[in-house]
DNA sequence: TAAATTTGGGGTAACGATAACCCAAACAAA
DNA sequence: TTTGTTTGGGTTATCGTTACCCCAAATTTA
C-alpha cells in the first residue's frame, strides 16, 4: 500500500495488530498461548499488510527456510527433467519447496552452487551426479545441511545416496530381445565418460559375449541425443548384414535411432526392433510406443526425501546406499524376428 | 575438519587468520584497506576452513544472495524446460545462480513459492506466466526485489514484462503453408486456458478466413502433449478429404502429429507438411527436421535479465514492456503441394 | 617541530525472526 | 485469605554479516 521498497516485517504486523512481535510470530508458528480475539486481529494484520516472513532471518536464527536444493547437470535433457520433476512432487508432498540449480557439468559451478545454497539458502541438498572429487565430497560431507547424492558412482564417500541400477536393467532388455529371436543386436551407447552410460554398455557386452553374440563391430557411439542416435544408427544400417535389433543407451537415443530406421524405408518393430532407457514420458506417447527400460525414478526421489527428512531428525545416514532395480518395459517398438 | 554439525562463520576465519570479522569481510569483499600480508593470510585462513558466505546472513544485512529465483509451470515440457536453460545460461553470465521453482500450475503453491523467494532467499524474480490474479500482482509489485513476468498476458500490471509474439509467427507459418499451394490446412490447437494458444488459433483463423479457406472442421484440440497431437491428427485424416498441411500450436503437439501421418501410411512431407510452434531443441533433431516458428528464448532471457539488473541500479522500470518477434524457420517438414 | 593525511584495522549496531525465559493477571483450590 | 496454577503475552539475546564510524600508527607536508 505504501512504499513499493518497504518490506513488510513482522514489527509492522505488530504495530498494526497492536501486539508484540514475539506475539505475532507465535501465532503464525502456532507456538505458545494466544487467545483467540489475538489470534484474529494478527491474521487480519498480516493479511491486510501482504506480510510474508523473511526465510533469510529465519534460516539465520536457526529455523528452517522451507527450501530444498537440487543441484543437476542440466534441464533440457528429458531424463534430468523428469528426476527433477519426480523430486518437486515429491518436495511438495513434504511440505517443501524444491529450488533446482543446474551446473551445465561445470564442476565449478557445481561447487559454487553448493556453497551458496548451503550458506542458508537450502535446508538440505539433492545433488545429482556430481562430477566432484573426492575433496569437495568431503568438504559436503562437513556441511551442516543434509546432503542426498542421487545416481552418484563416482568417488567414494560417506555421503547417502540413492541409486536406480542400470546393469541388470540393460540385462534384461537384452534378454528380451533374445528372447524374441534376435541375435544381431546393434548397440549405441551413451555420453562418453557417464558412468550409468559405461554399465548399460558393460550389461550388452556381458550378456551377449556368454551367448557368444558380441560383435564389437555393432557397438556404435552415441551421446543420449537423438542427433546421436541418429548418426550411429544410420552407421549400423549401411553394415552388410543389418541387425534386426537395436539397443539405445538412452530413450532420446533411440528416437534417433528410430528415425534413422524410418528414414531408410524401413519399418519398427517389423524390420528393427529399437529399445531404449529411462523410460521419459515421451516414450509411452511416440508410435510405436517405446519398449524401454525404466529408471524408478518416482521412487528414488521419494527415498532421497526420506532420507532428507531422516537427517532432520537426526537419524543416522552416514554410509546410506539405496538402490532401485530398474525395470523392462515392453511396448510396441519390440517384436519377434521374422522368420 | 572437526564436528561435522560446526557451520564455519566468519568469527573462524578471523580467529585463525588472527584478525576480527570485519577484516575477513573486508578481504572477501574487497571493501577497505587491507594488507597484503593480512590478505593472504585471511585468504589461507578461508581456504583451510573451508568457509563459504552464509548467504542468509549477507541477505539480511540488506546484501545480495546472488541468487535469482525463476518460477515456471513446470519443468518437463520441453518449451519451458528451454526457458529455464535460457534463463539459467543468462543468470550465469551476470553473476548469479538461477533457482528454478516449479508450480504444477497450482495457484497457491505459485504464490506461496514466490513469498518465499521474496522473502530474502532471491535477489530477484523471473516469473513465468503466473495465473495469478490481480490482487497477487500487485502484492508482486509492491515487493522489494524486482520481478519480471515472462510471456504474460493475463491481467494489467505494472510488472515489468518480457514476452514472445505469437500472433505474427502463427500468421508467418501459415502464410508459408499458403505459398506452398496448400488449401486445406489443418490445426492442432494448445491448451484450453493458454493465452498463447489462443493467440495462435486467433492467427490461424483470421488468416485463414482472409483467404477464404476458413473450415472449422480442420481444427482440433490439443494439450501441448504428444499424445494430444496425435489423437487430433487422428481425426483430421479420417476426414472424407485429407487437409495436405497440419499446424500444431507446438513442436511436441507436432511430433505427435507426425506420428499419426506415419502410423497411418503418409509421408512428411511428401504427402502432408507439418509446420510446428517453439523451436524446441529436438525439432532440429527429428527427421525429417521440423519447419516451426521460433521464440526467441535466448533474446527474452536475456532483455529479463537485463530488466533486472535495471533495477538493481534503480532504473525505471515499471510499465515496461519488451516483445520480441517470433520467426519461422523453415526446415524439411513443409513441402509445395502435389499437383 | 607541529599539523595533516594516509594506511590498516577494529568496535558497534543493525538486518528480521524466534527460543528461552520471565511476568503479570485471573482463576481455582485449600 | 493464601497459595498454586493457568492464561496471555512481553523481554532479552542471538544467529552471521556488513555499513558506518572511529582510532592508532606511520608517513607526509607545512
Amino acid at each position: 500500500m505504501l512504499m513499493p521498497n518497504s518490506p513488510i516485517t513482522l514489527a509492522d504486523v505488530a504495530r498494526l495488530a497492536g501486539v508484540s512481535k514475539i506475539t505475532v510470530s507465535k501465532t503464525l508458528n502456532n507456538t505458545g498461548r494466544i487467545s483467540e480475539g489475538t489470534r484474529e486481529r494478527v491474521l487480519k494484520a498480516v493479511s491486510d499488510l501482504g506480510y510474508v516472513v523473511n526465510s533469510a532471518a529465519r534460516s539465520l536464527r536457526g529455523g528452517k527456510t522451507g527450501v530444498l536444493g537440487m543441484v543437476i547437470p542440466e534441464l533440457v535433457s528429458p531424463y534430468f527433467a523428469e528426476v527433477a520433476r519426480a523430486a518437486a512432487d515429491e518436495a511438495s508432498q513434504c511440505g517443501f519447496d524444491l529450488g533446482v540449480f543446474t551446473t551445465s557439468r561445470d564442476v565449478t559451478k557445481e561447487r559454487a552452487r553448493i556453497g551458496t545454497l548451503l550458506g542458508g539458502l537450502a535446508d538440505g541438498l539433492l545433488v545429482v551426479v556430481p562430477s566432484g572429487n573426492e575433496k569437495f565430497l568431503l568438504s559436503l560431507e562437513r556441511s551442516r545441511a543434509p546432503i542426498v547424492l542421487i545416481n552418484h558412482f563416482g568417488v567414494q564417500t560417506h555421503l547417502p545416496m540413492v541409486r536406480a541400477d542400470s546393469y541388470l536393467g540393460a540385462k534384461a532388455a537384452i534378454l528380451h530381445l533374445l528372447s524374441l529371436g534376435h541375435r544381431r543386436i546393434g548397440f549405441v551407447t551413451g555420453a562418453v565418460g557417464s558412468s550409468q552410460a559405461a554399465e548399460r554398455l558393460r550389461s550388452y557386452r556381458e550378456v551377449l559375449a556368454a551367448q557368444g553374440l558380441l560383435d564389437e563391430n555393432l557397438i556404435r557411439q552415441g551421446n543420449f541425443t537423438q542427433r546421436g542416435g541418429f548418426e550411429a544408427a544410420r552407421e549400423l544400417l549401411e553394415l552388410p548384414e543389418l541387425p534386426t535389433a537395436i539397443f539405445a543407451a538412452s530413450d532420446v537415443t533411440a528416437f534417433g535411432v528410430i528415425d534413422a530406421i524410418k528414414d531408410k524405408g524401413l519399418r519398427v518393430p517389423d524390420d528393427i526392433s529399437v529399445v531404449g532407457f529411462d523410460d521419459i514420458p515421451a516414450a509411452s506417447q511416440v508410435h510405436p510406443a517405446l519398449t524401454t527400460v525404466r529408471h524408478p525414478v518416482q521412487a528414488m526421489a521419494q527415498a532421497a526425501m526420506q532420507l532428507i527428512l531422516d537427517a532432520f531428525a537426526d537419524k543416522p545416514v552416514r554410509d546410506t546406499l539405496i538402490e532401485f532395480p530398474s525395470e523392462l518395459v515392453i511396448r510396441e517398438s519390440t517384436k519377434a524376428i521374422n522368420l
